[in-house]
Parts: C-alpha cells; sequence; structure tokens
DNA sequence: CACCAGGCAAGTA
DNA sequence: TACTTGCATGGT
C-alpha cells in the first residue's frame, strides 16, 4: 500500500478509463490490444461520428466496413472480427444489454469473456474494472515490468500470479485497482521503459511489504 | 532507419 | 508446457 500511496500523491488520479460508456470503454479495450491508445482515439472518434459505437451498430456493419473506421487501431482486420464476435457474444448471451451482463456474477463473467475468441486476460480484466466496475485487478506489461526491476516476481511469471499478488493483499475496492493500475500505467510509459529512468523513480526506497513480499529494499 | 505501443491466437517442438 | 510468429497503424 505504500507503493499505491507514493504513486497517488506524486501523479494524481488519472482518471481512467476515458470513455462516455460501458460499451466504448469495453471497445477501446479490444482496440488497444499491442497498440497506443493515441490510435485508438482516432478509430473511436470515428465509430462515433458514424454512431455506431454501440452493440446494435457494431453487429448490423459490414466487417469489411468496420475495418475501414478502425483502421488506425492497427491489426484492423483482426480487430473488426474480435468486435463483432464480442457483440455477437453480447447478444447471444444477454440480449446485446450491457446491464444484463453485469448482473452476471464476476467469477463467472471472466470465464465466459476469456472463452470469446480474441479476449484474452488483460482484455477480460480490463471490460471487468473499467468497463463494469467490478473489483479485479488488471495486469499488463507495465506492471510486469515494475515488478521484476524490483526484483518481486520474474519477469515471466503468469498473468495469474501477478493478479493475485495484488488481489491477495489488497482490499476488493474497485476504485482502488481502478487508480493502481492506471498510476502503475503512468510510470511505466514515464520512467519505466527499456532504458529506465530510475533517477527520478517515486519508488526509490519505498517497500512493498505490504503487498505480502517479504521486506525488500529498493535498491537503484 | 529501427523501435515501440494499455495482446492474443495459432503453430511448432 | 514453452517458445515463435503474424497481425498493422502511427509516433519518436
Amino acid at each position: 500500500m505504500e507503493v499505491y500511496r507514493k504513486l497517488s500523491e506524486t501523479y494524481g488520479p488519472r482518471n481512467w478509463w476515458p470513455g462516455e460508456t460501458s460499451f466504448e470503454v469495453m471497445v477501446g479495450a479490444i482496440l488497444t490490444q499491442n497498440t497506443s491508445w493515441k490510435n485508438v482515439e482516432k478509430a473511436i472518434e470515428r465509430l462515433k461520428e458514424k454512431g455506431v459505437l454501440n452493440p446494435k451498430g457494431i453487429r448490423e456493419l459490414r466487417k469489411s466496413t468496420l475495418s475501414s473506421l478502425i483502421r488506425s487501431s492497427g491489426y484492423f482486420r483482426i480487430k473488426s472480427e474480435r468486435l463483432k464476435v464480442f457483440v455477437d457474444f453480447l447478444f447471444d448471451e444477454y440480449g446485446g444489454s450491457i446491464k444484463r451482463m453485469k448482473r452476471e456474477r464476476v467469477g463467472v463473467l471472466r470465464r465466459k469473456l476469456l472463452d470469446v475468441k480474441g479476449i484474452g486476460p488483460e482484455t477480460a480484466d480490463s471490460i471487468l474494472l473499467y468497463g463494469l466496475k467490478k473489483p479485479v485487478f488488471v495486469v499488463d506489461s507495465y506492471t510486469k515490468r515494475i515488478l521484476s526491476r524490483h526484483g518481486i516476481l520474474s519477469e515471466k511469471a503468469s498473468y495469474e500470479e501477478v493478479q493475485n499478488l495484488f488481489m491477495d493483499h489488497l482490499p476488493h475496492d474497485e476504485r482502488l485497482f481502478n487508480e493502481y493500475h492506471a498510476l502503475l500505467v503512468h510510470l511505466g510509459k514515464t520512467l519505466c521503459k527499456k532504458v529506465p529512468r530510475c533517477d527520478r523513480c517515486p519508488l526509490k526506497g519505498v517497500r512493498w511489504e505490504a503487498q505480502g513480499v517479504r521486506r525488500k529494499e529498493l535498491t537503484y
């Protein structure tokens, strides 16, 4: 928790996830796979202009048309297929209603999402946390990198392993998980890159013991 | 020019 | 299970 407090007081509220509706957040979660958010924003904007940024709109678009609208987000052929498969799932399971989807038990919904082709653990958890406000911790490459740089975990620890490290030792609070992950991404983007800038890192000297990890002084 | 960005699935051994 | 490759645009 000391890590969270430090990041929070340094960077302040990150206001994640940008998006006017739950569905918009879910679409963003798929489009941002291995892609910069900037490129996704343009695609989201084009979908809005066309008035199709809703379950019915995506469902009724031709795949080729959808591809052209989301071109800026990269992997556009694969992602148009993934959006199609996702909205089909939404209609098959919940009649196209996000509200009904939200009523599903988290554990059940997570497993169902993981069965959807094109939705892996990070996308599923982003949909749950940022789209539906469920208390699920999202792990991404920055999270892994930061933890491994600090010697907490191996660089190739499994997704669940990293996720459990947080969820086993933090209160299951949606707002905390939201802010914590957003802060880790911000730190990753600004300082914890391939060539790290540890001299400016706000976590210099901070301990992770509140994570349930044995005391470990960070060394820079 | 190279490298990266808020991953995932499919193929191979 | 563990590794490799394809997917693609746009910014630095």
